[in-house]
RNA sequence: GGGGGAUUAGCUCAGUUGGCUAGAGCGUUUGACUGGCAGUCAAGAGGUCACCGGUUCGAGCCCGGUAUUCUCCA
């Protein structure tokens, strides 16, 4: 292995890329959060590059034609789905930091954005002045070029490059490694990747590193992507020339790390070995002795910080969407502590504070935010593992059934019906199955898989067509609606898609009245009008910084001036409650303490529904002091002081509260009501009096160290009051009694109810036992056998058959048969002296089927006990005759 | 958003082509043995079988719907 003097530790690689592009006039920015909001095409931020995506498309204007920093990326699922690798290599993970460098645009005025030249020569510069990677270690590719698309080899690059390094280590690439793509449409254009070959000498003496590159091996690795974009994808796969070039790369911090710092993995730097090295004191074992184990703990201490990062953004594991994915990453680390590190219970949660300690100063969010990350992360676990246990007793249901069968193969469907309904993880069942010399048939499995797979695909279609420019409009579409309700706007442009096999067209207008879904608050509806005609505006909801129109039919003049009108009555609901999430948020911090943060927010017309960390379940006295505080903060009549323009730093500065997971950046906007200060973009009251009257309807758990408050505000809070009152009035009337007595009067009802019940229970009993009585001593004896063949009326089934069980009770050689008539029906009840059933071979269920026929019906039972029913009672008396009869034939 | 499960005593769960007056373990109450505790034994209490509707002579079990929850896929 070769040893880099520098041997820097990754916070000082960190700090020295970023001080590297200050210092060539890179805005440094922070990370954006890992979950992405506003993109239906992307659930986590997966690249460097996504907190910028609008900058690219043109959709809005960078803050800084020079950007650089360090980003939290998640890979785990869509394009780049890494993560059934991770762990058995040393170089995949689920989440890894990306440093970036940006330029954008303006690439033909070089004091502002930059292109190749720039990006190759300041790449260099970095690698080899500042972190003094050894030169001739290093390899750089270039885009050679691809027919289908019509492109060229980008000799730009080669030249370039030629400048400082010797030819035969710049090498071509295919599509696939040099030409870039964000998806299956947008942005794109050719690559350099710049490799860096780690082996030892000899080895090196040995082959050429540049027949290594690109080849999967460990140690032969790309460190660097510079990524040139020039072209958008269309969604009918054509290229298109973008007006603006930019720059756009990303190096990886974890692979940086291992070069720079000696070393052969990933996991070896000091990114990871703290974590490895607590997982297996933890353990009991010693990193690097056995692979299984090595494998276990890689998988352990990469999983960790995905999860735990994700939390910390305020992605809760969950069962669906983006917080599956959570659950279904760290349900993967549980089952290789497990399995593998004999953890049998939960485990992960005790490696959270040497994260925090190795990634806290760059990620303070780690340091906020660790109690709820631990309390989620152990609450999780603890989950998995019941799951897991449950699976394991099915699994030996399984298993009894093979062995008494003489299978050797269980079948795939079964061990879909395990992982698909119960979550029993596939490679623990093969595991299991193995320990006890069976298999599973996996090519069922996967096509079980394969099956579910198509199903939910084809349910979940949707289509979206380009987008078509009705005119150019270089500015972002600007937001009027927080001073006006009506506008007169013009469309820029409009696409259809088709979901649920339902076509929507969506609108882009040059500026809107319209608030788009965000920051909790649903989107307006409302409609537009032009020349007589008018189009319902269904929802509106933001695509990054896109503020989109979802209407059902497309306008038929497009280039006409619309009217744009806001639904005013809801938008009016819509802010009280707003406003009262605010209140609500401030008086749980207060009242509760500062561990409150926001963890969700919804704000619709109706109701308001908030979010927050806490770990208990808030007492009605709680409740009541912050519905207090609430009120009296309306009562106050606050009014409304907003700021739209403020840099970030000026806010935090006044007190404004920013929410760890929610993305600012340039200028940002403050909603003050009182000593509320909040980061807002939402709509609100003028004054808290508006709000009316605040009530909380509900209080509860949504996860492990999370509650929910919901909440109704102004007429709808009035209705609630008032609704309850009439229901307590009404109770209050039917027990005839005054309001302060009603719990007594209640309590005394239910205790009464319980006596009355039993009173009643034992004197049916009575009834039952002096009934048995009279029936006894009424039996014919024939051949000591007592024989009870008796019509009841005017009793309930149930005590009917309670005085069948009573009779025969401790008796032996007694048959009872009984009738009764209810209404139009009849039913009939035979009970049998077991000794009977097995000296005389008498059979009731027999019995009352044949006598069953009489009063039109049918029965059943067991051979000492049979009933049966039927509509015919006039038959009971035959029924009954000739049960007897038959009875005493069999004597 | 689409599939598949689950919901039975305070808790964890059984309940076998519909015949059930619904069971087990733990917990709980009482009593016995022991100087006390632990322990052992015995007896007891505790259930609208999630809810609504249907099929049937009869439903915990079958069918439809609702709610809650778990799980897989997107």
């Amino acid at each position: 292995m070769i040893k880099f003097p520098s041997n820097m530790k990754s916070g000082d690689v960190r700090q020295k890329f970023l001080e590297f592009f200050k210092s060539k006039q890179h805005k440094i920015v922070p990370s954006a959060p890992l979950v992405v909001k506003n993109d239906p095409t992307l659930m986590f931020t997966n690249a460097g590059m996504n907190q910028f995506k609008d900058y690219f498309l043109g959709n809005s204007n960078p803050i800084s034609p020079r950007i650089a920093n360090t980003q939290k990326c998640l890979r785990v699922s869509g394009k780049h789905n890494d993560l059934e690798e991770v762990g058995h290599d040393t170089y995949h993970h689920t989440l890894f930091e990306m440093l970036g460098n940006w330029s954008f645009g303006d690439a033909d005025r070089p004091e502002k954005g930059y292109f190749k030249k720039e990006a190759i020569e300041w790449a260099w510069e970095l690698l080899t002045d500042i972190y003094k990677i050894d030169k001739d270690l290093l390899y750089a590719s270039y885009f050679g070029g691809d027919e289908k698309d019509g492109l060229e080899p980008d000799l730009d690059t080669l030249n370039f490059w030629k400048k400082v390094l010797p030819e035969e280590r710049i090498l071509p690439g295919s599509k696939k490694d040099n030409f870039w793509e964000m998806g299956d449409s947008g942005p794109c254009g050719p690559c350099s990747e710049i490799h860096v070959d780690l082996r030892p000498e000899k080895e090196r003496k040995r082959l050429a590193g540049k027949e290594l590159v690109n080849k999967d091996h460990p140690l032969v690795v790309e460190i660097w992507n510079l990524v040139f974009i020039q072209f958008n994808r269309l969604a009918d796969g054509n290229l298109q020339k973008l007006p603006s070039k930019h720059v756009d790369t990303g190096m990886g911090l974890e692979r940086l790390c291992m070069t720079l710092q000696g070393v052969s993995s990933n996991y070896d730097t000091d990114i990871f070995q703290p974590i490895i090295q607590k997982a297996a004191a933890i353990a009991g074992i010693k990193y690097g002795e056995n692979e299984k184990n090595d494998i276990a703990l890689r998988v352990v201490s990469d999983h960790l910080r995905a999860v735990a990062f994700s939390i910390a953004d305020g992605q809760l594991p969950s069962n669906n969407k983006s917080g599956y994915v959570i659950r279904r990453i760290l349900r993967r680390a549980v089952r290789y502590a497990f399995t593998f590190l004999g953890q049998k219970e939960a485990f992960l949660f005790k490696l959270i504070p040497t994260l925090t300690k190795v990634m806290g100063d760059q990620f303070p969010e780690l340091i906020s935010q660790q109690q709820l990350v631990k309390k989620v992360i152990q609450e999780e676990e603890v989950g998995f593992l019941r799951t897991l246990d449950t699976g394991i007793r099915l699994l030996n249901e399984v298993i009894k059934n093979c062995k008494k069968e003489n299978l050797k193969v269980v079948s795939g469907k079964n061990a879909f019906e395990l992982y698909d309904t119960f979550g029993f993880p596939i490679d623990l069942t093969e595991l299991i199955l193995r320990e006890n010399k069976l298999e599973v048939d996996l090519e069922e499995f996967k096509s079980e898989l394969l099956k579910q797979k198509e199903r939910s695909r084809s349910a979940t279609s949707i289509e979206t067509d380009d987008w078509k420019i009705v005119r150019d409009a270089d500015t972002v579409t600007e937001f009027i609606g927080y001073d006006h309700l009506e506008a007169r706007v013009k469309i820029v442009r409009h696409r259809k898609i088709i979901s649920n096999k339902k076509e929507f067209y969506q609108l882009v207008f040059d500026k809107t009245p319209f608030y788009a879904e965000s920051g909790g608050q649903v989107g307006d509806t409302g409609f537009i009008e032009a020349h007589g005609s008018s189009y319902a505006v269904l929802d509106t909801q933001k695509e990054n910084d896109l503020l989109v129109h979802i209407l059902e039919k497309l306008p038929e003049k497009l280039d006409a001036e619309f009217k744009a009108v806001v639904n005013s009555s809801l938008r009016m609901k819509t802010i009280k409650n707003h406003s009262a999430t605010h209140l609500l948020h401030q008086g749980l911090r207060g009242i509760l303490g500062k561990h409150v943060e926001q963890k969700g927010s919804l704000v619709e017309a109706d109701r308001l529904r908030f979010d927050f960390s806490h770990f208990q379940k808030l007492s009605d006295e709680e409740l009541s002091r912050i519905e207090l505080f609430v009120n009296e903060k309306i009562m106050a009549n606050y009014p409304l002081q907003e700021k739209r323009k403020l840099s970030l730093d000026r806010a935090v500065e006044e007190g404004a509260l920013a929410l760890f997971g929610e993305k600012y950046e340039g200028e940002v906007r403050t909603i003050r009501f009182g000593d509320s200060i909040e980061l807002c973009g939402g709509t609100h009251v003028q004054a808290t009096g508006e709000i009316g009257l605040f009530k909380i309807i509900s209080e509860s758990a949504i996860a492990a160290g999370i509650r929910r408050v919901e909440a109704v505000t102004g007429p709808k809070a009035i209705a609630w009051m008032q609704d309850s009152e009439s229901l307590l009035n009404a109770i209050n009337k039917s027990l005839n009694v005054s309001p302060k007595n009603t719990m007594k009067a209640v309590n005394s009802l239910i205790e009464e109810n319980k006596k009355l019940q039993k009173e009643l229970e034992n004197l049916n009993m009575e009834k039952v036992v002096s009934l048995r009585k009279t029936l006894i001593q009424d039996a014919e004896i024939v051949k000591g056998v007592k024989i009870i063949t008796k019509r009841i009326d005017n009793e309930s089934t149930e005590s009917i058959k309670d005085l069948v069980f009573e009779i025969n009770k401790n008796s032996k050689n007694t048959i009872s048969l009984l009738g009764a008539r209810f209404g139009d029906k009849a039913n009939l009840w035979l009970m049998i002296s077991s000794n009977l059933v097995d000296e005389k071979g008498l059979n009731a269920q027999e019995i009352i089927r044949f006598i069953g026929k009489d009063i039109n019906g049918g029965g059943g039972g067991q051979a000492f006990y049979a009933t049966a029913g039927g509509k015919n009672p006039d038959g009971l008396e035959t029924a009954l005759q000739k049960g007897r009869e038959f009875i005493l034939s069999k004597l």
